[in-house]
DNA sequence: TTTTTACTGGACCGGTAGGTCCAAAATAGC
DNA sequence: GCTATTTTGGACCTACCGGTCCAGTAAAAA
């Protein structure tokens, strides 16, 4: 019936979210943002609203695709403790590794566009719920077999990980050196003794 | 000689910051900065050079004058265990009285400018290592009196407890509930037993 | 091959960004 | 009161912002 659409829209959401990740949401322009996805301002509109949607979308795919390795590390078989501190060993390399200083794009938004903005509050909330209900879940099953100490809530212990995990990424972007980020990840880690 | 200056300088600087705090580098206008300041683009430019200029002013005023009531705290004559927590105690009332959400200038930096900007990342490294080193002198008194626990590096302590304030800030940004941010300081505070 | 459909590139829009400049105003010294 | 000096408000500049629109074109269905 019609010509096709000639580029992947997820793969241009991707790209989109990369810029966002990268430059934050008021430092990615139109222009940044087409360019990286390789598509023209009207097809830009056409299929993805327009930046502010792109915005939420982008958080969306982050939450579809990025949040994954991290997830799938804390469910694995690994136990519960070693994976929480691969996950922090993991973060810390990237963040060092000079490609990034990205930090998270939840992160990211949480400070940048959050206060000014329930939409995105809302999507960043509901990516950071499921992070922390990824800890909270290894948590418990490190509680129930003796790897993590019982003395704190797990509820409470998830939403410090989260934190934890977002302090570490402020510190990283602007200071990203190994030997403090794992000074950090390793106090932050003895809570669970 | 010649016609006085009708602002005052430090006064418009102060106003200025806090443009700066509640909208981000990118997010305040010139407008928005000579507005609060009381002042016109000529006297502007004249007394701050231009908007980057300002914006490292403002971070070093942040440095000079928002910090001292945390450092105080953490000098005065609260034994340091206390003194950390009321630290975060008063965060956590800032950051709940709706007022905020403002988090703290130097986290908000680190985000927005820092990856981008080497001579704002450096201005903020400086701060934050003021804070750090309050936290520290804090904790080497804590742990000789016994106050705080010795098992961690009172510099590794440190570092953790600043990454700790600032992961508290950016949940604080996105999710300002009471309940979830005492269980952060909560345990934040644990690893310092 | 023709028709139909809708995607594409780029011209274009008003608004605002950061920054410059100058004429007018205001004050300290004489 | 006069002059010299400096600040002041606001007009003005160019560039770019996010967003709209349309003529041209490519491809699926007939």
């Amino acid at each position: 019936m019609a010509r096709p659409r000639e580029f992947d829209t997820t793969e241009a959401l991707a790209k989109a979210m990369g810029v966002f990740w990268a430059k934050g949401y008021k430092g990615a322009s139109l222009n940044d943002l087409t360019g990286a996805m390789g598509i023209s301002k009207s097809s830009f509109y056409d299929t993805f609203g327009d930046k502010h949607r792109l915005y939420l979308s982008a958080i969306d795919h982050y939450d579809d695709k990025m949040l994954g390795w991290m997830i799938g590390i804390l469910e694995g078989d690994t136990p519960p403790r070693q994976a929480i501190a691969r996950v922090l060993d993991t973060l810390i390399d990237n963040a060092v590794a000079g490609s990034g200083r990205l930090g998270c794009l939840l992160g990211n938004s949480a400070i940048e566009v959050s206060p000014h903005d329930e939409e995105v509050a809302a999507a960043v909330n509901k990516a950071l719920a499921r992070i922390a209900r990824a800890f909270y879940l290894a948590i418990v099953r490190g509680q129930q077999g003796g790897d993590i100490a019982a003395r704190h809530d797990a509820r409470a212990l998830a939403r410090y990980l989260l934190a934890a995990v977002n302090g570490l990424l402020v510190i990283a972007k602007t200071n990203p050196d190994r030997e403090v980020l794992t000074d950090i990840a390793r106090v932050a880690l003895s809570a669970l003794d």
